[in-house]
DNA sequence: TAGATTGTTAATCGATTAACAATC
DNA sequence: TAGATTGTTAATCGATTAACAATC
């Protein structure tokens, strides 16, 4: 189904095609131009047009897209057509906070394990899973072959989380601690700081 | 200080900088080689010349250049010389927990109003914010001058929110709601969403 | 059929990388 | 001085945009 190589700034923008679709179907449209759609998005028709085509021919010259067929096709190619089970850890405040986001499970991402260190919070609930102790996280990932990760640890034991993870058979993390993460090749890394998207802001807010 | 123009793509890459350079400071080193500070990133060193010559020349050849030094120079370019108060709309668990988040504090971030709609929140202690009713908010935010704002309001509620906080005088938004928000091109997005990155990660986790 | 819009090729634009003279 | 490393120019690479024949 997917062409031999697809360049990664490509594969980021699918995601929020797919998010604008989903909007558009609930809306209770049936077909979408590039055009339109490239208005929602604040992008160009061209550009989608152009990424769309490196996985087939989805459109109908003079009609558009069809959103349906659209969204099904994104979710092939983004292997979302199955719910991937995720591992957390770090039950700190933003931490609880993610496990508890509605946003997740309505999209096909299920936190299945998270982990602290703290024996105050090992064995609460926090939403509908209960937290272990790290001790057992290179186990527990192992057996239920779960290969995404969100580390929301501290800075100082972000990078040693991070080494155990692949240990574990991790494959995917989505970094919240405030460090670059080195790992080996193979394992992809999305580093998600607030403090640095402020700031890249903070550089046009000039000097008044 | 700043020349004319510099790409957006550049200064998103000084942040990043600007953080691993404070690392090093605090193990204790004083000067680094362009080459030194890509590993440390993940970049090249050819980029890091290129990208901080851009601002004039930092660095002694023969030597790099003086962290201290540089740290100093990105912070006057991004305009971090001085504490940034923001406005966060949304008390929900993210957003009272990134109001408790020390990650801010740390680097000259201050949230310094908190508003939600929802009557058991509004008036309650976050960390050391009341909660404040959105009915005051663009008064508010008036008040104190405050140009940035996170918004951490659920989706439905996103684009209105967005556009009262333009009314209000917010020219720089992180937009914590999984919804693309059409503003005037003066105000400055930036878009966290956890699932459109952990999706982007799916695509590489392949057919297995 | 006429109008609209795709998929794709070619042209343009911009970013990254390589290379090296300058110089600490 | 010799070695190291910058700042910058030129070369390469890749991404975006424009244009249009194909076709629904």
């Amino acid at each position: 189904m997917n062409p031999d190589y697809v360049p990664d700034i490509v594969i980021s923008r699918l995601p929020g095609y797919l998010q604008a679709l989903n909007q558009m179907a609930k809306e209770g449209m049936h077909t979408v131009s590039s055009q339109a759609l490239a208005e929602r998005l604040g992008s160009t028709a061209a550009q989608i047009r152009k990424d769309l085509s490196l996985f087939g021919g989805f459109g109908k010259q003079g009609t558009g897209y069809s959103i349906f067929h659209l969204i099904e096709q994104l979710q092939l190619i983004l292997n979302l057509d199955r719910i991937w089970r995720v591992a957390l850890v770090g039950a700190g405040d933003l931490g609880r906070a993610l496990v508890r986001y509605q946003g997740f499970a309505n999209r096909g991402i299920e936190i299945a394990l998270v982990f602290d260190n703290h024996p105050n919070v090992v064995g609460t609930q926090v939403g509908a899973v209960m937290v272990r102790h790290v001790d057992t996280m290179v186990a527990d990932i192992r057996a239920m072959a779960i290969k995404i990760a969100i580390l929301t640890v501290p800075g100082e034991a972000a990078q040693s989380t991070a080494d155990s993870l692949v240990e574990a058979g991790i494959k995917a993390v989505l970094n919240y601690a405030p460090v670059t993460l080195k790992l080996p090749a193979d394992v992809h890394i999305q580093h998600i700081d607030p403090v640095l998207q402020l700031q890249r802001m903070m550089f046009y807010l000039g000097d008044d």
